[in-house]
DNA sequence: TTTGTTAATGCAACAAGGTTGCGTTATATT
DNA sequence: AATATAACGCAACCTTGTTGCATTAACAAA
């Protein structure tokens, strides 16, 4: 898998994240763009993306699945885990540059983990 | 809100929560009781035991909603806050009794979180 | 035990996010 | 310019979960 023809959707999406620092969500892209692009465009090249390691993505509030720029990872290794925080107000979501130590639990192996925190962000929080 | 009368559909549901140590889907419930009960009512009632502080609930795998039963938690209260184990193999999903400390974010109101730590489970570690 | 109130249920229709199949278009290679 | 095929658009579909409303049943009062 991964991107290999530099279409205009993945141009335009590309774009969408380089110019900004939070995550941003498949469905806001699609009412955001989805009058230049069909969905199902949007959908597939926000998946060759991640394959490719250039996003990462998570789920938020209500099971919608984020999508954020990546920091070092390849399309063989996802490298850049941590947890992100969504406001409860305006609903923004952004990647949060901590390290969280991840408990070591008997008898099971972890793979892979998803740390979601929920509050009121910098803007909202009076 | 909260449950006041004990229907057979309550009846039952609470049953699968107390015969059982792992948490349970929505989606899992409704294929094993859904000829009984329909899926409205299995909404509902897994909704109000968890306004109740009986069950808690929380997003697995795929956004699919899961729950568990609550310790010492009421109507007025969720305090009981842990991780949950999702296994990437058969899909289980338990509750860790494990302290996790959230980071202290600058600017920041935490008002919830969601740890979902995900891997194989001791069964399915060979 | 009968009656009355209304919470809880079943049903059908819907909502929303996401996926699939397939014919068409456009990118990149020769 | 011709070719191969990745990427696209469209329509139809799938899944989880929700809503409105008429009907049923839990429970308390008479
Ligand atoms: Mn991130
Ligand atoms: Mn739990
Ligand atoms: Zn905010
Ligand atoms: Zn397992």
């Amino acid at each position: 898998m991964g991107v290999i023809r530099k279409t205009k959707a993945v141009e335009v999406l590309l774009n969408e994240f380089n110019t900004s620092t939070v995550a941003i969500s498949a469905k806001a892209l699609i009412e955001q763009l989805g009058d230049t692009f069909n969905k199902t465009t949007i959908y597939r090249v926000l998946d060759k993306l991640e394959d490719d390691g250039v996003l990462h993505s998570f789920l938020g509030k209500e099971g919608l699945k984020w999508y954020a720029k990546c920091n070092g990872c390849t399309a063989k290794e996802h490298k850049d885990v941590h947890p992100h925080f969504q406001c409860l107000v305006c609903g923004k979501v952004d990647c949060l540059s901590i390290n969280v130590t991840i408990p070591k639990i008997p008898n099971r192996k972890i793979e892979m983990s998803q740390f979601l925190i929920q509050g009121k962000c910098e803007d909202c929080f009076t």
